[in-house]
Order: structure tokens, then sequence, then C-alpha cells
RNA sequence: GCGCCAGUAGCUCAGCUGGAUAGAGCGUCGGCCUCCGGAGCCGAAGGUCCCGCGUUCGAAUCGCGGCUGGCGCACCA
């Protein structure tokens, strides 16, 4: 809100006269959840009270007393409750957020927090062994959602994918899809322990006959391989396509080993001192950075004398590092939190200046999917596990996106589809789209386009019903509802805006009438405004607003 | 056994980084359609914020100890 540093720097003046100086961006400015408190409150005087020896309400008071606002900004101050200063803003000034939300437009909730300091957000990372399961969908919503929201504050981000191209699961793959050709040709079922029994693994077979047909046996096991993770690569493609997600960097394994960057990494692990060898095998001493036990960095050899995950894993990182990102944000499963610390851990010990923190790691819970009271867990196409295609296909991408995203990451999601098919209020994305496509449809009634309702030469007093005052402060809200959630890493608290914002149209539609009215400027210009924020913040999360459903 | 995450209304969940009388949706009960979309709106009932101790002006929020549930604890990724 604009009002927020005049009265902040107003209070670091008066604080400071008061023999108290504080500095005016830690002052605390919050919104009052009752309206009866004002439209702008600070705790000040409670944190001041110890240092000015006094009680809080007396220190409210005194503030008060020596607080120089500028003219016609505020109406009213009170002290209430143990201590705080409400601030009664005067009408004009609530209104003046018009102003800004359409002079902004698309942009409004935009900031440069980030200083356009490059941040790489790293989500999905489906290793191409099949379809993409639920929890990548959650995954590919949340990782695009916080890409967006940094972007929105001012970063630089890159959106990538990772993905193991050579790895055991791939060989299982392979061996499965090689043992499915056989079949095929007609010999008898072999696919291998641990590997893959989708129905989709008879679909590559298939391709692949069709492909090569001067290989009917599928006897180039390489090159078997390679075809597979060809196809599923697409197939997942198709999948984030649908979930429309788009990613600026697919980073290969593989890559990690051509370029020398694994054997790299290892040198300096070993030239820092953190490394030893036993039982034949190559460890590094995680336990000198807490870790409660040693990890293996290379096998030995009876196991093949191969590197594990955690070296390239580190590697991939120290790259990321080397490309400049000042911050590093992985999206991923709860089920992967052992990474954590070790992949942290690795990065301190090549003692190369990559802080503590390195990288950020926001954890998902589990998804399950209901339907009909009871819970979807089978696909016939994945072999075990309901797959986001089968989710977007049942609901509609918007609905997958959003609903994704109401939850915060770390609690368990329950994503219901019929909730998420039904066109009512009690579906949460259905009730912002149509708040959305409400307000359009006033400007249709009108037979106007929303850009031509502009502020100039609107009485802002006006819009001085209850329900519009609440708009105009939810309006202003949301810039720094964005900031926040940037921060915190959270895209649920844009749903959660939203849905309150949505509300409080659903509220004002039905009570007021907007054409015919002596307001009808006025609500015109609130209801471009609205209009405005409902799409920006839908926009944010990768969900449409339609103008009529 | 150790680590991470969660526990808030009958159900699904918020609670803006420690603030005022803990909120919303669903469900239940009761109202509202000559009017820009009733695909909607308004109201009521409903709480030991898992338990205990602590930190301070002030705790759902922070700390410690329990309890319950989920997920991890590989020379798999």
């Amino acid at each position: 809100m604009r009002a927020h540093e005049p009265i902040r720097a107003a209070l670091a003046d008066a604080a400071a006269r008061l023999g108290a100086p504080v500095a005016a961006p830690d002052i605390e400015l919050e919104r009052p959840r009752d309206p009866a408190h004002g439209d702008v409150a600070t705790n000040l005087a409670l944190t001041l009270a110890k240092a000015l020896k006094a009680k809080p309400r007396v220190v409210a008071e005194r503030l008060i007393a020596a607080l120089e606002l500028p003219q016609g900004l505020v109406r009213k101050i009170d002290v209430a409750g143990p201590g705080f200063i409400n601030f009664f803003l005067a009408e004009a000034e609530l209104a003046g957020v018009l102003e800004t939300v359409l002079a902004a437009g698309d942009r409004y909730g935009r900031g440069d927090a980030g200083q356009s300091k490059p941040v790489n957000v790293e989500f999905v990372s489906a290793n191409p062994t099949g379809p993409l399961h639920v929890g990548h969908g959650r995954q590919a919503a949340l990782g695009d959602a916080i890409a967006s929201l940094l972007d929105w504050t001012g970063w630089r981000v890159t959106r990538e994918f990772y993905y193991n191209d050579g790895g055991a699961q791939i060989m299982q793959l392979a061996l499965s899809v090689q043992a499915r050709i056989g079949e095929l040709r007609g010999r008898p079922a072999a696919v291998p322990e641990g590997g893959y029994h989708g129905e989709y693994v008879w679909e590559i077979a298939e391709r692949y006959l069709a492909a090569y047909p001067d290989d009917p046996e599928g006897a180039d096991l390489d090159h078997v391989r390679r075809f597979a993770v060809q196809e599923l690569r697409k197939e997942q493609d198709a999948d984030l396509q649908a979930l429309g997600v788009k990613f600026d960097v697919y980073f290969l394994e593989s890559s990690l080993y051509t370029s020398s960057k694994v054997e790299k990494t290892l040198g300096r692990l070993v030239a820092a001192g953190h490394t030893y060898e036993r039982d034949g095998a190559l460890w590094l001493k995680t336990t000198d950075f807490g870790d409660d036990k040693d990890r293996v960095m290379r096998k030995r050899a009876e196991k093949g004398g191969e590197y594990t995950y955690f070296l390239p894993d580190v590697a991939y990182h120290v790259d990321k590092w080397e490309r400049g990102f000042a911050r590093a944000i992985n999206v991923q499963g709860a089920d992967h939190h052992s990474t954590v610390t070790r992949v942290r851990i690795g990065l301190r010990a090549l003692e190369m200046g990559i802080p503590a923190g390195y990288p950020e790691y926001v954890l998902h819970q589990m998804v399950t999917v209901m339907k009909g009271g009871a819970e979807m867990k089978l696909s016939k196409r994945a072999g075990s596990y309901m797959t986001v295609r089968e989710l977007v296909d049942e609901v509609g991408r918007d609905a997958v996106r959003y609903f994704f995203l109401m939850r915060r990451g770390d609690s368990h999601l329950v994503f219901d589809v019929d909730l998420a098919k039904s066109q009512t209020e009690e579906n949460p994305v259905f009730y912002v789209q149509m708040a959305h496509a409400r307000l359009s449809g006033i400007f249709r009634v009108a037979g106007r386009a929303p850009e031509t309702a502009s502020p100039n030469g609107v009485n802002p007093a006006a819009l001085d019903e209850p329900e519009e005052l609440l708009l105009l402060k939810q309006l202003a809200d949301f810039p720094s509802l964005v900031a926040g959630a940037a921060t915190a890493l959270e895209p649920h608290r844009v749903t959660g805006y939203l849905e309150g914002l949505a509300r409080i149209v659903h509220a004002w539609y039905h009570k007021y009438r907007v054409l015919g009215e002596p307001e009808e400027a006025a609500r015109l210009v609130l209801a471009r405004a609205v209009r405005q924020v409902l799409a920006n913040g839908l926009t944010l999360l990768g969900v449409s607003a339609p103008d009529r459903m």
C-alpha cells in the first residue's frame, strides 16, 4: 500500500524524537483483519515499551503526539488493544490504488527485490523410465509457480529439468523393452526383476519394431536403450505441454561425464582432504560436516567400480554455481529429503566458497487422487501409478494446476477429481475464474472494453460501500502478497488470496449493480482493476482467466 | 533406534515468518431469483489449535520433552 512508506517514515521520526531510534524499514505495518482496527496498524509501541520503560499504551500515545504525517493521508488514529496504533486512511487515499493498478496493468504486483540476479529452479527431473505420475504433476505446478513468483519479484529465472540418462534404472528400462520385443516375437516373457511392467513398455517395443525392422530381436541393447529414452522423453514432454509447463534447460547427467565435471569435482574433494578409501570404495567424510555416517562416492570394483549418484549430484550443483546462479532452488518429493544434507555437505567439502544453504529445497508430500469417494491408484498404461496425463484429460489443465497449488507443499494433498470437475462455487478454481468472468460480463453487457474505464475524473468517494472498501484494500495488498509468497516459496498464498478476492467480488456483485447506477463510472473502474488483479494472480499461477465460462 | 515433515471446526485446509475476539470452503440448519450470469449471495450452529513444560508485554506460531501419522535412513536414483 502506497501509504505505508510515509507512515513508516513518520513513525521512525517520532520514535527518534522519543529517544528510541528505529530504522524505518524495521517498522512493521500490517493490515488488521478487523476493519474496526483501521486500514494500517503497527505494533511499534509494543516493541519500544521495554526500551522506553513505559507501558505500551503510554508509548503509543506519545508516539502519536510526536507524529507528523503528510496532510490528507490519514483521517483518524487510534490506540487499541495492548498498544497497537491503528491508522484510518482518508478515502481518497484508498481509492488511489485504482490508478496504481490500472497504470501498471498486467505488471501490477511485480517487484524488483531480486535485482535481476540469476536463480535456477530445478523441478520434475523425472528419469525417462515411464510417464509422469501425479506427484510429478504437483511438482511441475509447484516449480513453475515458484519460478513465476521469482520472476515477478525481479529475479532472472531459469527453469531446469535434470535427468539421468545412463543409470541402472535406465538399464532396467532397456531390458524391459527388449524383453517385450522378444515377447512380441513369440518368446516367453522375461522382464527382469526390478524391471518395468507398464503397458507403455509394450508400446515402445512395438514402435521399436516398426522403426527398426532390421533388428527384430532388439539384439542391440544400447540401441534399444537410446530409443526407449527418446520415446519416453517425447512422452514426458507431451505431459508437460498438457500442463503448460516449459523448461529453459534440459540437463543430462551424462554431460557431466563427457565434460569431465564429475572427475574434476572428485579431484577437488580429494585435494581438499575429505576423502578416504576403505573396502576398495572411495568415501567422502561427510561426518566432518555433521552427517551421521560417511558416504560412498565410488563403489568398489566388485560392485562395478562406478560412481554413486551422490558424486554427479554434487558435480551438477557445482555446475549450477559456476553458471553464476546466486540461488538454486530444487523442488523435489519429500521422499528424497535425505539428499538435501548430502549434496550441501558435498558442496561445502569442496571448500570453494559455496554457501552452506546452497541449494535451497522445496520438498512436497505425496498426492492422493480421490474419485467417487475412493482412491484412484491404478493406471493401465503406467502399470501401477496414476499419470498426470490421465488427470489432465479428466479435469483439465487449469484445475490440475490450481489444485496442486492450493495446499502448502509440505502437507499431503488430496486431489478430489469430482470437485475439480464441478462447475459450482464449491470448486475454488471455478469460483475464482467465475469472478473474473462476471466482471468481464459487465463490460460485455455495457458494450465496451474494460480498458475504456478510466479513473480520470471519477469521484473516488463514490466507492464507499463496505464491500468496495474491502476490494480496494485487497487490491492494495496484492504486491506485498506476491513478495511474501516469493520469499517463502509458497504459491498457495496466491490461491488463498485469489479466493478471498473472489469472495468479495461475488458479494459485491450480488449486492450492487454497476450499469445504470449513479456510481457507474466509479464502479466500472473498480471492476476493471479487480478483473486485472484476478487475471494477474491466475496468470502467475499458470491458470487461465476466462472472460466467459 | 536416528532424521525430516505434519497434527487447527464433523471433513478438506488457511493462519501473511510472535500480535488484537483463531479463519475459509464443504457438510448441517435457516433465509434470498421482475435486476450486469442464482454456475451466485446472506445468516446460524460448530474449537482442549495433539499433550505437558518453558521463553515474554503477548504463543496455533519460537525452544525442550512426549504422543500419533507420513516419508526417509544403500557401494539404488
